[in-house]
DNA sequence: AACCAAGTCAACCGCTTACTA
DNA sequence: TTAGTAAGCGGTTGACTTGGT
């Protein structure tokens, strides 16, 4: 497969262009239409290249495109096809009369690819995020209510602290899981499928498991983790936890399509969900008071493909919100990326297992 | 008023795909 | 079947704008 020459090779103009140019442009084409993008150029009398000349066509001269702000309407349409379609911005911009795929793409980055992620949500997956990295706010929080304390001590806390929020994720993506699986439904996408592998937990399993007690027993004399867990378990809002504990219930756990209203609103179902499976961890026996041996459930220490990746979108550069990350699932991604060695190397661990 | 950082968006780059000879 | 061409597409860049200090 060749590639077409490039534009600047004979001297042709770059940048932004002119009034005048767009009058050449637009002219020639209602007069003949546009043909070959490659030709018309030189027929309309434009030091430009084709490539050029179509791309200001389609993405500004065109009659038929919509300027201005997008709608609340529109905004919910990107949001929807988007965790259908991925990056397939020409796919969604078909479904959105008058806008180019140019300009919903910048609307996406510059929005509602910020508006996911504060409110926790991964933006590639429409799912909430299970990774460190999405409670890196909350960590930061507590070193700063920690700044009283000697400095020594600090480093310490912040990572005693770390390794809980951990533990508390872990327990929420097996809490989570065990609400996805449905072996007869397979997820839409490639994108989710880590995310369900293996884990067939079902609510009986768990069903003695108190993660809010949990939470409560096992935090440090000197962070106030009644604190964190309002925060990061039930409050409404930019709040991961909370969102990995939502209930979906199309097993997809992706943003709804009106997702602000239904986050909104759900608050109360997330705390009644928690509340109704009536967990409760047996802490003295270190064991769950169900009769699953939970070893069973784990996946294991070096077996990390069953585990959800720590930080798909949250610590790549601009080139992690690619649409390469539409055709990958995650699943071939080095071991590093996933759950920390330290965790699982945790007491915590070897008590529940 | 000047400076800086963050946000916005038009345009470009380069890869892929479809078509054709 | 192969290679060349044109067009489509998504990611990235950089100039410009805006808001804060």
């Amino acid at each position: 497969m060749g590639r077409s020459p490039c534009c600047d090779e004979n001297g042709l103009k770059k940048g932004p262009w002119t009034p005048e140019e767009d009058q050449i442009l637009v002219d020639y084409i209602d007069k003949h239409g546009h043909g070959s993008w490659r030709a018309l150029p030189k027929l309309a009398g434009l030091n430009r290249c084709g490539k050029s000349c179509r791309l200001r066509w389609t993405n500004y001269l065109r009659p038929d495109i919509k300027r201005g702000k997008f709608s609340e309407e529109e905004e919910q349409t990107i949001l929807h096809l988007h965790s259908i379609l991925g990056n397939k911005w020409s796919a969604i911009a078909t479904h959105l009369s008058g806008r180019t795929d140019n300009e919903i793409k910048n609307f996406w980055n510059t929005h509602l690819k910020k508006k996911l992620i504060q409110m926790g949500y991964d933006p590639m997956t429409h799912k909430p995020r299970t990774d460190l990295f999405a409670n890196l706010p909350n960590i930061i929080a507590l070193a700063n209510l920690l700044q009283h304390h000697p400095l020594e001590d600090h480093a310490v806390r912040l990572q005693v602290q770390a390794a809980q929020l951990a533990k508390i994720q872990y327990l929420q993506f097996l809490f989570q899981s065990s609400n996805n699986y449905n072996p007869t439904q397979p997820t839409p996408s490639s994108n989710t499928q880590h995310y369900n592998n293996n884990n067939n937990i079902n609510l009986g399993d768990l069903g003695a498991f108190n993660l809010t007690n949990f939470v409560k027993e096992n935090s440090t004399p000197s962070l106030n983790l009644s604190n964190i867990e309002n925060q990061t378990l039930f409050s409404n809002e930019n709040n991961s936890c909370s969102q990995l504990l939502h209930n979906n219930q199309d097993n997809t756990q992706q943003v709804p399509f009106n997702f602000q209203t239904h986050l909104n609103n759900n608050i109360n179902e997330i705390s009644d969900n928690i509340n109704c499976h009536n967990f409760n961890f047996d802490q003295e026996n270190n064991s769950t008071s169900s009769p699953l041996n939970i070893t069973n459930i784990l996946p294991s220490p070096h077996s990390s493909s069953h585990l959800p990746p720590l930080a798909e979108i949250s610590i790549s550069n601009n080139q992690g919100d690619s649409s390469s990350n539409s055709t990958n699932n995650g699943a071939d991604q080095g071991s590093s990326s996933y759950w920390p060695e330290l965790f699982f190397e945790e007491h915590f661990m070897h008590d529940i297992s």
